[in-house]
DNA sequence: CGTGAGCAGTTGTGATGTACAACTATAGAG
DNA sequence: CTCTATAGTTGTACATCACAACTGCTCACG
């Protein structure tokens, strides 16, 4: 009865589930009425102006959920989005000044929480994170197929 | 620019939201329809019956919502549920054969996905990994307040 | 050219998971 | 015995999302 990796794994996750609530940005930035999907969105734009589908591949979201995350974010005020002059297929999304500021607020509560976070952390304990947690996402990742 | 801990957590973080599907028992145990509350509260039940409020507690749930959820899983034939002889007012909610069998189908399901994940890692990392994870959901637990 | 296949996006519809409010039923204190 | 507190249920509404059917645009091929 010595915790085994699986062990250490398998109450992790647990309490990451039972707890999913704090992945809610809404917690974090209480006011801006950010959902996760959006909070993403926000940071992903914040790197640059991108195409719909580019969006949903990142996200993971179905285009007409993405097409509807898109127009919820426009009346936000956040992003603006207009036809690709070059390709008028395409919906090219861009950021407003209001969504950059919002994306920093999120960016900057995040970073906070982070470090609340990993202050109660030794430093062996934070030393052990940075190595074993980027691996397991990396593992993650690789198992659901190379969705980037 | 090397990455610090907080870009380590970020970049995790980020990782683990975009991929929530990763999350759901429907992928892990496909064909048994057990969505992630059900798995959890499967997963609890294994451990001993259970009055319905302390369920909530654990699943960090609304007693309404889990009172819907105990129907469903009973519907399924999962759990049997009655009212406690000793105080009428609980709910005394007991695993079935049926919600056993599934139970112990979830978690084998999850402790395989779980070596896969670590198979994937070198010992350095995995050790690591055992550090670093349970000390991080303690830190996000503690941060939350002691909720179970 | 012009037409047809395929892709980007939108809209209609509905499933799922959840909370809040109002209610019922039970228990226990005074 | 009544009053208050607690456990659970039901009505309702909301958020997030997918699937299917549609529109509009592009491009390759005859």
């Amino acid at each position: 009865m010595p915790a085994g990796p699986h062990d250490v794994l398998e109450l992790a996750m647990d309490g990451l589930f039972r707890r999913r609530g704090v992945l809610d940005p809404s917690r974090v930035v209480p006011g801006l009425g950010a959902s996760l999907s959006e909070s993403l969105a926000l940071g992903y734009l914040a790197t640059g102006a991108c195409v719909q589908h580019e969006l949903g591949s990142y996200l993971g979201l179905e285009k007409s959920t993405v097409s509807r995350l898109v127009a919820g974010m426009t009346e936000k005020g956040w992003v603006e989005r207009g036809r690709d002059p070059d390709n008028r297929r395409f919906q090219k999304v861009v950021l407003t000044g209001p969504g950059r500021l919002a994306a920093a607020q999120i960016a900057e509560a995040m970073r906070q929480r982070h470090e609340r976070w990993l202050a109660a952390l030794t430093p062996e304990e934070q030393q052990a994170l940075a190595i074993g947690l980027p691996a397991l996402v990396r593992a993650m990742t690789a198992e659901l197929g190379a969705d980037e």
